[in-house]
RNA sequence: GGUUCGGUAGCUCAGCUGGAUAGAGCAACAGCCUUCUAAGCUGUGGGUCCUGGGUUCGAAUCCCAGCCGGAUCACCA
């Protein structure tokens, strides 16, 4: 049993006992010393005094006593001020231990039989992936598997916007500018490529803007609404605004350059995902979603729940709820983003069944899942309140935002390279790696890179704006993912050598426990309870942060103990299979995140 | 203006279901490599936990007000 409970449940108990019964109207609230106090659980006093009558102090001694007397497995207690702090026998630990490391699969919950769909990355097809899709990717895909880790089923799904008024403007630029150019003939990466006629579409743009307001003003007109009517007006602006109506009439020709650039686009995509480690068990398509969710607006509108204005536009009313009103379908019948996501949230439900829906996207969005849910929930599907948006903050720059125009975004590739260059680089100079194979020393490069950059985003709590510091690049010591994947490569060190020396496994540590030995099995009998928390909460970063914890105490244990050079045979073995479980917990942890972990490095 | 998220060390961040003297890392400084990998460990300095009230035996944590910053309130997606 959880010694926490096993405490909580005892000085209950004593509080009956000596007391009331009333007592059990207040939850006794369990948690562990202060270091700087002997003992390892902590129950706080204040709260029964009122029962007790007695002064803070006292009571304390009096719960102490009467637990130290009828519990075995209790060794002693101390009071301090209205703190009973209460220490366990060293048996306690050691069986709660070996309990630990014969879990096989440790801190995996059993399976929950809940369903649960996680929607993330989402890209445009017009550019390639950068920083912020980062954080969107390593999120959505850490909370897939904490999930999972929970026991419950998880679908993980990217909905990809492949259509639209951008996806036509690079179309367009190509067309114009571009003589056939191929990531091929180019030797680009495919959405690279695409991104890069994006850019070129802008730059012409503006270059056109500026012609005509320049003209405008000439002809008298105020600089801003000359600027106003020219954005309007350009010619190129709106040959891909007739691209697009093209596209959706189904021109074969618009078509099939559509096809054949984001096809590009895919296979750029995949290379990314796939550095990243990421994989969907879905992909779904805009261009095959973006009429959906029509039918359950008119039937909104038959129920009363949605209204019509003189243009024929049909509208919510969310006033009574503290928002405004939401456009559903345009005049003219077409649909609007919301119209589409009402429709695919539906479809998804009535497919999959699914216990909850999560959606990874970013806290610029807030507005728009409150309002799905709310209509959703005027609909009548109950299942709205399965809907979670899993909101996240943007990464900054020092500078301040990333803005695409002014070219100050981090690209996703780059960033990858750039990582796996400074892995690279710091491995080499610290020369451990000698008889390694290449191949595998790349294997090593891209894994600490991948590592260093994954935990350095994901240990963040995904509410908050968080900032990337390009210059000084993402660190490798102290609180990191390399210091992680270091603590594991260094426990396997030993145990290769333990199996060279033929050390036993699986012995117990008995009345040789250590107070370090003790705290780390207190942090290691944490973790299911860390995974719980962190699927509760749809936070990533708190197993993050626990893996720290976990590799920080153990380099200090590491510090302080020789383990192959201990004469005791029993304690040795005991400390081979106490490492060993830490290097278990280690990488199931890191699992989660997506961050392998080395043998050696 | 409405809604919403944030404000903790010079910097980046933990801690927030109320508990004892608020923690890491980076940066600075001082130590530790014939010993299981020094991407490590030990130590020093560094704080009006945005401000002001309130609740409480006890508030960084909860409530209210205010200040600052982000996001959003589109016939874009």
């Amino acid at each position: 049993m959880n010694p926490e409970i096993f405490v909580a449940e005892k000085v209950q108990d004593a509080l009956v006992e000596l007391y009331s019964e009333a007592t059990k109207a207040i939850k006794v609230q369990v948690q562990p010393t202060r270091k700087e106090f002997e003992g390892d659980w902590t129950v706080v006093m204040f709260p029964y005094l009122r029962m007790s009558k007695k002064s803070p102090v006292a009571t304390g001694e009096e719960v102490g006593e009467y637990l130290k007397e009828n519990i075995e497995e209790i060794e002693s207690f101390n009071v301090v001020k209205g703190f009973l702090n209460i220490k366990l026998k060293d048996s306690y630990w050691d069986s709660l231990f070996s309990e630990i490391a014969q879990t096989p699969n440790y801190g995996q919950a059993a399976p929950s039989g809940k369903t649960i769909m996680v929607e993330f990355s989402s890209p445009n097809t017009n550019k390639p992936l950068h920083l912020g899709h980062i954080r969107n990717n390593l999120l959505g895909w850490s909370v897939s598997q904490l999930l999972a880790a929970n026991g419950h089923k998880v679908l993980k799904v990217n909905l990809v916007n492949d259509r639209g008024i951008h996806i036509c403007k690079s179309m367009l630029a190509w067309k114009r500018y571009g003589n056939g150019e191929t990531p091929e003939s180019s030797g680009k990466k495919g959405d690279h490529l695409v991104g890069d006629y994006y850019v070129l579409f802008n730059t012409k743009y503006n270059e056109e803007v500026q012609k005509i307001t320049a003209e405008k003003v000439a002809a008298g007109l105020s600089e801003k609404t000359a600027k106003e009517e020219a954005e309007k007006e350009s010619p190129l602006l709106k040959e891909a605004q007739q691209m697009l109506k093209k596209w959706e009439d189904g021109d074969e020709e618009v078509r099939a350059l559509w096809k054949k650039m984001n096809s590009w686009v895919y296979k750029g995509f995949d290379e990314t995902y796939d550095s990243l480690g990421i994989k969907f068990d879905k992909i779904y398509h805009e261009s095959e979603t973006y009429l959906s969710g029509k039918s359950l607006v008119e039937e909104g509108l038959k129920k009363g729940i949605f209204f019509k204005k003189e243009d024929n536009s049909v509208w919510c009313d969310l006033e009574d709820d503290g928002l405004d009103q939401k456009l559903l379908l345009r005049g003219d019948g077409t649909s609007v983003y919301m119209t589409q996501d009402l429709g695919t949230a539906k479809k998804r439900y009535d497919e999959f069944k699914f216990d909850e829906h999560i959606y990874v996207v970013g806290n610029e969005q807030n507005y728009h899942f409150q309002v799905l849910k709310l209509i959703l929930k005027k609909l009548g599907f109950t299942w709205s309140d399965y809907i979670y948006h899993l909101s996240y903050g943007m990464v900054e720059l020092p500078e301040g935002k990333m803005k695409s125009r002014e070219g100050t975004v981090v690209d996703a590739d780059d960033l990858v390279k750039q990582m796996y260059e400074t892995a690279k680089e710091t491995s080499l100079e610290l020369g451990k790696l000698e008889g390694m194979k290449k191949e595998e020393q790349d294997k090593l490069f891209h894994m600490i890179g991948m590592g260093a950059l994954k935990y350095f985003i994901i240990k963040v709590d995904p509410k908050r704006t968080m900032m990337f510091n390009p210059k000084e690049s993402i660190d490798f010591n102290g609180n990191t993912g390399p210091f992680i994947q270091y603590t594991h490569a260094r426990i396997h060190s030993i145990l290769r050598k333990a199996k060279e020396l033929n050390a036993p496994k699986g012995k117990l540590f008995g009345e040789k426990i250590l107070e370090k030995e003790i705290s780390l099995i207190k942090l290691l009998n944490q973790f299911p309870s860390k995974i719980k928390e962190g699927g509760d909460a749809h936070s990533p970063a708190i197993i993050a942060n626990y893996a720290y914890d976990l590799a920080k105490d153990y380099n200090q244990y590491y510090h302080d103990v020789s383990i192959l050079k201990e004469e005791d045979i029993e304690v040795r073995g005991a400390r081979l299979t106490l490492i060993e479980t830490i290097a278990k917990v280690l990488t199931k942890a890191m699992g989660i995140l997506g961050i392998e972990l080395p043998e050696r490095m």
